[in-house]
Formats: structure tokens, sequence, C-alpha cells
RNA sequence: GCAGGGGUGGCAGAGCCUGGAAAAUGCGCGGGGCUUAGGACCCCGUGGCCUAGCGCCUACGCAGGUUCAAAUCCUGCCCCCUGCACCA
């Protein structure tokens, strides 16, 4: 048995590689393909599923280069945000949880991490290590074109680009709300809060009812039940106060006062305690007086602390009232209805005595709450007040719109969910900034423009064009600078900087030049300069002219690669960017996502500990099995799963075929060979449209496993191996997902060059020969039904007969095939003066499945084969197989002096065409 | 709530658009081969029944419908997953 020194091989060609300059192309003449994919963020080291997007994209760059075309597959760092910042503060202040993460899980040594304290350090760092996996893998990336998002020469572009994007009118300024802790006076999101709760912004309505000198403030999130209104709610246990807005006096909350005053300027005059209001009235905008009743359950800290009490549509107002015993003295007041209600009923009180909640304090108030506001949601229809008639949702913009006009309304912004709060143990509140910039992807004209777009890109895998125009129709305003961070400084605001999401949208352009930007001052990168060169305009100077040809020839993007959860953010602004910016001829062709890599059936995670690095995965099983784990196990769209199990059947496989390479020495042309390059010709015409579509399931099917189990047919069936056109071929296909190993296969069976050069080999429909391909397959199937019968029986047989039918049945077979009757069948048999009891027998056989009878070998062919196949079964089966026709076996029966024939058996009389008789002894 | 997607064998996952074979392929499991042994590799099996295979029954979330024929088309219902932004 050869050893395989996988390392070793893989080394050899990427230092061949290397040498080469394989994956250095410059622009020119040819045809050529821009293909990118969504740079990597240095945090951390790249794990095996970073890699699934990276090799689909290199698989794809192999797949055109093969099929000659120039190639160019650069990669970049994204180093913008705010996350290296923060990681690399928290390595200063020697973190544990952190350095143990490193230690532990990324593999890094203690001293090392902790001299990671400078973010620039960092980044380094990581982005070296990820260099170093991306080249181990063996991608075919330009190196040279490598930058860094704070690379000032790349500052400079982005700076342009917000430039074009201002004088289009789509940088525009504004108030924005977002979660804010008053107490780190920060943004809050999901990573900041406790129990990593997303803080989910929503609207309430606030609406103002008359109390005393100024008004009772209650929160709503349902305006429209306004009409069915019996009493107010507030909480005695917990402080209210009396703040002035102006003019007007609110009463309200303590801590909502403090929360809210940060989207309504509000000053606290004096403190009252709420067991002060409770038993108090107030006046509802329709003029009617309710009184003020005490509940616990209020939280002081949503909304305005204060609740409008509804009974008949709100189960936890229904059961406050019933626990204080006041449901004969406040009737509710059924304001819609929906149907299943039984008329005459109250909504809240049906859902509570249904599901038996026996109090506020139950769980199951909760449950009732939902149901009621789902079936109202959804089939409410008003039954008194303004808006009679009118569907529920509708009605409550209305109301919403109506009390606003009146003044007697307003929204503001609160955290859904809530209470949420704060790692430093503040609650988070909603805050409305002021002087934020964005980009307006709510532009309508710029939608439109982008959305018409999409339509003309090809979208890979088709199903997902919906996500896009779902995102699109539904992208407003963006923010896109923010306070710290790396990156680029936002030009029209100093001091901040922009987001990493807006600086990462037409950075493709950039890869085209970079490499002839290195040793520029950047000063020179101005604003003609990137007009020259991006968009032709301005005379140009004579140095800038080869930068301008470069961009030329390679834009546009050709494909676009990413994991699919970049369709909600950076994809679509992706496009909305190239629609802004460049003239059609250079706005990207093609999107391909896919989606993640699971490690034996889980997420992987840190939590988990079930990471698996990417170069450690290299070392383990090999470049070329990790590379083909990855992309293999699943189609584009789904998540698929890295096995140890299945990486390890892989690299047997190989292990397999390396110990195979002699018999690539020689060709041959016997009936086998023939069979090999029939299938893998048909293969070879298959495989193009496979790899544009990047059907990797497909892909792996054909190109591996399935030629694998030719390959053991072949062996099984051939007498001296001949594999040399098989092995030229296959290398050349394989390439794409293997390059190392099939730079091994196609050097050893004496291919020029090397195979990542070489050209797609084209597929010979002359090669293919499909009655060939049928005669093996009933080889095989003989095979498996001599076995099932010989288990059946119990016993080995001694000899086997195969009785291919006789020859009209093959006639009669089509003829059924085609006119799938009885009647033109036995028109059939009498025209030919046959047997018509076999006849009949034969049609009712077949008349079950008539709507589905496969294609057959014509008679001789079908002997033939079996004929041909009679040692090979013989060896198989370890007993003499003897090939007859049905006749042989009719003639000695009917011949009553002779005797029967050996083998002789009525069963015989039984094959079909597809299906030979089988008689063991 | 809004938007998008999905429910097939022990598991993962094809097939469903373009209706027509217990249902690709891989993993797991059982048996055999090869090996000093293990791993890897190779072969066979893996819903139930069976008058020797070519056969029958039962399956594709649930319930109906269209059709000679439905996992595949239509209708209703149940359940599950993902995203909702300033964050890489």
């Amino acid at each position: 048995m050869i050893f395989m020194d996988m390392q070793g091989l893989e080394a050899k060609w990427r230092g061949r590689w290397g040498k080469g300059k394989a994956y250095e192309p410059e622009a020119g003449e040819g045809k050529k393909k821009f293909i990118t994919a969504a740079f990597p963020y240095p945090n951390s080291p790249q794990h095996v599923g970073h890699g699934r997007t990276y090799t689909t994209a290199d698989i794809y760059a192999r797949y055109w280069r093969l099929r000659g075309y120039n190639v160019l597959f650069p990669m970049a760092f994204h180093v913008t945000g705010t996350p290296i910042l923060g990681m690399a503060k928290r390595l200063e202040e020697g973190d544990e949880e952190l350095l143990s993460i490193f230690e532990n899980i990324y593999g890094i040594p203690r001293e090392k991490a902790e001299s990671l304290t400078q973010p620039e350090a960092l980044v380094l760092y990581f982005s070296r290590e990820i260099e170093e996996g991306m080249k181990e893998i063996g991608y075919a990336i330009d190196w040279r074109r490598k930058f860094y998002t704070f690379d000032r020469h790349f500052n400079k572009f982005v700076q342009w680009q917000f430039r074009k994007l201002k004088a289009k009118g789509y940088v525009v300024k504004g108030t924005h709300r977002v979660a804010w802790c008053p107490s780190d006076s920060n943004v809050v999101s999901a990573h900041d809060t406790q129990g990593d709760v997303d803080p989910e912004i929503e609207e309430v309505t606030c609406i103002k009812f008359k109390y005393k000198d100024g008004w009772l403030v209650a929160s709503t999130y349902r305006p429209e039940t306004i009409y069915g209104v019996t009493n107010i709610w507030v909480n005695p246990a917990e402080k209210y106060v009396k703040a002035f807005h102006g003019e007007e006096a609110y009463y309200i909350s303590k801590t909502a006062a403090r929360l809210l005053s940060l989207q309504i300027p509000m000053e606290v005059a004096e403190e009252i305690e709420g067991a002060e209001i409770v038993g108090g009235a107030a006046e509802a905008p329709d003029g009617r007086k309710v009184p003020i009743l005490s509940a616990e359950f209020v939280d002081a800290r949503l909304g305005t602390g204060v609740v409008m009490s509804v009974p008949a549509h709100a189960p936890y107002d229904y059961l406050a009232l019933r626990d204080l015993g006041k449901l004969g003295e406040l009737k509710p007041v059924v304001v819609m209805t929906y149907p299943g209600l039984k008329p005459g009923a109250i909504p809240a009180q049906e859902v509570v005595e249904r599901m038996k909640v026996p109090d506020q304090n139950d769980a199951k108030a909760e449950d009732a709450t939902k149901e009621l506001y789902k079936a109202e949601a959804h089939g409410g229809i008003m039954s008194i007040g303004d808006f009679k008639g009118i569907g529920a949702l509708a009605a409550k913009e209305k109301v919403k719109d109506k009390l606003a006009g009146e003044g007697r309304a307003f929204n503001l912004f609160v955290l859904a969910k809530g209470p949420v709060f704060c790692r430093c143990g503040a609650q988070v509140c909603v805050k409305l900034v002021e002087d934020q910039w964005f980009l307006d992807y709510g532009d309508g004209e710029w939608k439109a423009e982008t959305k018409e777009w999409l339509g003309k890109m090809c979208i890979m895998p088709e199903g997902s064009r919906k996500d896009y125009l779902a995102t699109i129709d539904w992208l407003r305003e963006k923010a896109c600078t923010r306070a710290s961070g790396l990156g680029t400084p936002f030009p029209f605001d100093k001091g901040k900087i922009i987001e990493p999401l807006s600086d990462s949208t037409i950075y493709m352009a950039f890869y085209t030049i970079a490499h002839l930007l290195k040793d520029a001052d950047p000063e020179e990168l101005t604003e003609e300069f990137f007009d020259y060169v991006l968009l032709g305009k301005g005379k140009g100077r004579k140095e800038w002219e080869k930068v301008r040809e470069e961009f030329l020839y390679w834009y546009p993007v050709d494909s676009r690669h990413s994991a699919g959860d970049l369709i909600r953010n950076h994809l679509p602004f992706f496009i909305f960017n190239h629609v802004a910016i460049f003239p059609e001829k250079h706005r990207p062709c093609q999107i391909a996502t896919n989606g993640f890599v699971m490690m034996e059936g889980k997420k992987m995670s840190k939590s988990f500990g079930n990471i698996l690095p990417l170069r450690k995965a290299i070392r383990e099983y090999g470049a070329d099995v990790v590379r083909f784990s990855v992309v293999a196990g699943a189609d584009l769209t789904q998540d698929t799963n890295f096995e140890r199990s299945v990486a390890e059947g892989v690299r047997g496989r190989l292990e397999h075929l390396y110990s195979l390479l002699d018999y690539g020495k020689e060709d041959g042309d016997g009936r086998m060979e023939k069979w090999l390059k029939s299938r893998m010709s048909r293969r070879l015409i298959a495989l193009p449209e496979l790899y544009e579509k990047l059907e990797m399931r497909a892909l792996a099917q054909n190109v591996f496993y399935e030629v694998m189990h030719d390959l053991q047919w072949y062996l099984k069936r051939a007498d001296s191996p001949k594999l040399k056109w098989f092995f030229q071929k296959w290398a050349a296909i394989v390439s794409p997902f293997m390059p190392h190993f099939a730079e091994e296969v196609w050097e050893s069976v004496g291919g020029k060059g090397f195979v990542i050069d070489a050209a797609f080999p084209k597929g010979d429909s002359k090669l293919v020969d499909y009655g060939l391909e049928m005669g093996e397959e009933l080889v095989s199937s003989v095979r498996y039904d001599v076995e099932k019968i010989a288990e059946r029986i119990g016993a080995k047989p001694k000899k086997v007969f195969v009785y291919v039918p006789v020859a009209w049945k093959f006639d009669a077979y089509n003829l059924m095939r085609e006119r799938k009757n009885l009647k033109d069948l036995m028109e059939f048999g009498k025209k030919g003066k046959l047997d018509m009891e076999s006849v009949s027998r034969f049609g009712k056989g077949l008349m079950g499945k008539v709507h589905s009878l496969p294609d057959v070998l014509p008679s001789k062919e079908e002997y033939g084969a079996l004929h041909d196949a009679a040692g090979f079964l013989s060896k198989e089966l370890g007993a003499e197989v003897v090939v007859r026709k049905e006749e042989d076996y009719l003639k000695a029966d009917s011949s009553a002096g002779l005797k029967v024939m050996e083998g002789g058996h009525p069963k015989a009389s039984n094959a079909m065409p597809g299906k030979p008789a089988i008689v063991l002894e």
C-alpha cells in the first residue's frame, strides 16, 4: 500500500503555483470573470464555516478559469467598526473570559493574546492568520491587491463615494431613534443588554385624560378601544409625578418621566404617590368621566405607567375588575366584534371563562390576552364609535390620527418586550438622536432603479430573489455614521466615522486598482482621480490611464459571493450603491449566497466550544478534503454539516484513488473502457451547467461520489484496468473542488502544465452509449436477482441459467409502451400467428404498470450484454452462469422426443424484456 | 405583528417548478472481505410480508379535491425555523 502524504502533496503544489504566479492575472484583451466574496472581519481566526463562502467562490473562479477565462479573485480585510476596539480594550484590561476564549478556542498563547492591546495589532494578527489559512486551503487569490479598510488610500476612495452619493441627494441628515443607556450615554444593541435581549423599538399611543389641572397620560397599543374605556389603572405602590411639557402638565410614573424625557422634554414639578391618584376620576376624550382604580399589575417602568382599562377587550382589565368586584358598576363596553363571537358576548369575558383564568396574577391571563388580540387584530370589526364597520387595524390608525388632531394623543417610542436592561444595570430607553446622517434607501427613485437592476441580475439560488425584493422594499433611511471606531472619516461632519455596512458597498471596484496605488501618496487620490478612473470623467493625467484601463477591464463584478444572512443588509446595499454610482455596464451581474456550516449537526458557537478552526481542520484532513466537506454536503441555501466521519470517508477515497494511479499509464478501448467513457462523457456534458448554477450537491455527486461508483464497477468488470483517459478527464473536472490532488493525478497521467490551467474537457456525445450502459445495468440487476433468489431458497446455486425473452416479446413490449392497451397487442399477436395464450398472459402482466414502462434494450443487445458478462457473473456468483434464449427452452420442450434440456424450467417463459428469467440449480 | 422559508426513512438530505418504480447520495447500524490488530477501503443488507427474483401492502405534517396516476398540482388546517437594522 502506497502511503499518501497529503500535507506534503499539497505543499508541493502550492509551492509550484506560487512560483508560477498562477493567481496573478493581468488586465488584457481576452474574456474575463471578476469574482469576489465578502471580505472577512479579522477579529478572530476563521473556522471551517467561514471557509464555505470562500470555497464556493474559489470553485466558481476555478471553473471559469478552466473554461478559458482570465479570472480575478481578490481579497481584503474589513476592519471598520467597534468590535475590534472593544476587544482590544478588553484584552488590555486582562478580561479573563476573553483571554480564555483566545487560549482555549482560538489556540492563541496567553502571552501573545496579552500583547494584542492595540486595535491595529489585533487586526494585523488575525488578518495574517486568516491570510495564511486561505493560502493553505489553496484559494486562487491574487494577494497583490490586498488592502485594509483603514488604509488611507481606501479612505479616499470611500470619501469619493460619499461625495457622489451626497451630490445625488442620497446622504441626508435627520433625527433617529436608538436604544440608549442613560447611564453609559451610549447606543445599546443586543450584545450590550443583560441576557442579550434585542432592544426592539416600537410605537405606543399616549392618550390624554383630563385630570385635575392637567392630563393623566395613558399609554396603549390599542387606541381603537378608547370607546370601551371604563376606568384608569394606576399602581398605588409606585411613585408618580406631575411634569411640565411646555405649558401642559402630565401625570405619569416617575420612571416614565425620566425615560421619556429623552423624547419629549419634561420638567418634573412634584412627586406624588400612586395611592394618592387612585380614587380620583379623569375625563376621556369623548367626555365621559371614568374612575381611577388601583392595580398592581401596572408596571411603572413600561410606557407612561398609566393604563386605560378596557375590560371588554383586555383580559387583564376584565380580570382586575372582577378581582375588585367592580364588574357590576363598571359594565364592559364592547367596541368590536369578530367572526366566531356569539352575539351579545363580551370578548374578554368569553376568553377568560373558556380558559378558566382564575385571576389577574395567573399565567393564563397572558395566553388569553394573546389569543384575543390575535382574533381581534385579524377579524375585528368596529361596532361602535366614529369608525363603526371598519376593520380593527385600520381603525387603530384612524383613531390615532383623530385623537392626535384633537390634541388628545401623541406617539412615543418604547422598547418592546420591556423592560430591557443594559449590562451596566440601568434600564434602556429610547433616545432621539439629532444630526444623524443617513443613506436614504427609502428614496423612491433610487429604490425603483435598484429593483429594476435586481431584475436584470442573476441571483443564486433563484429562490432567494424574493428576499432581496422584500428587503429592498422595506429599507428606509440607514444611519451611516457613528461616533467612534476604525474606518473612514465621514467627509461632511468632522469626528464621525462611516459606519461599517456603509463603507463596504462598492469596494470591489477598489480591488481592480489597489495594487497600482500602493506607492501613491494618498493625497494624490483626489476627486478628479477617482472621477476619471472609475467614471471616465474629465481629462485625467497620463499616469492615470493605466489605472483606468485596469478598472475598465475587470469591472463589473461578475459574481459576488457571501453567506445568506447578508441578503438583509450588505447585498442590497451593494446593489443600491452600484446603481447610484455606476452606469449600467459597471453594475454587478450576479450574486450567489450560501448557508452556514454546522459542526456534527450542531450550530458552531463559542459557547458550545465546537468551533473547528480552519487551519486545524486542514492539518487534520488536508486542504482538499476540507474544501470538499464544507461545500459538498448540501445545496447552496441549506446549512451543511461538517462531520468528521464524512471527512474521513472522503480522505479514504482519495487514498484509494491514489493507489489506482498506476493504472493511469495506459488507455484501452474494450467494452468496459467504452462503458467508462460513456459514463464520463455524459458527465462532461452535464457538468458545465451544474458548475454555472453552482448546484453544489449535484456537483459533488457527479464529480466525486458517482465517479467513484463507476470506477468501482469498472474495476470489477475490467480484466486489466486502463485508466489514463479517465484520470485525465477526472483531474480536470474535480480540480475546482480539489486542486492539489487533481494536480497530482494530472501529473501522474502525463498531463501538461498545471491542471488548473487545462481546458475544461468537452463532453463528446458520440462516446455516450446508452445501450452499453443499459446492458451493464442489466448485468448488475441479474446478479442482484440471483443473489436474492439464492438467499430466499437458502442454498448456493451450482449453476445459473439466464433466459433472454423470445424476440416477439420485445416488439410486444414496445407496442404496449406506446399504445397502452391490450386490444392492439392481441391484434399484433394474431398477425404474427403467435401463441395467443402467451401473448395474453404477457399483456396482462404489463397492463398494471402500462403508464410507466421503462425503456429496454433490443433483444439482440440484451442477449449480447448478458452473454458477454457470463464469465463475470460466474466469478461474482461463484457458480457457472449460462445465458440462453427463451426459444431454446421452448424448442427443447416442445420436441417431445428429446429429453428436457439441462436447466430447462417452465420459468423460462416468464422472461420479460429487461427482466430475464432466472433458473437456479 | 410584518416579511421570508420549511415539515420525506434511525439521522442528514435529494426529489417537488416540468405529476408516472421503497424514494438519489452520504452518515449511522448489521453481516462479510482485506488486515497481526484497529482505522481506512471494498462487497451485501437496513419499512412490513412473500407463492425462489420479476410480487404485494404501507409511507412523504393533517384533512379534503383534481387525475388512469400526487411527496409532486389545488383548497383548508396544524406545527417549526429565520430576519426586523445601524450591527459585524
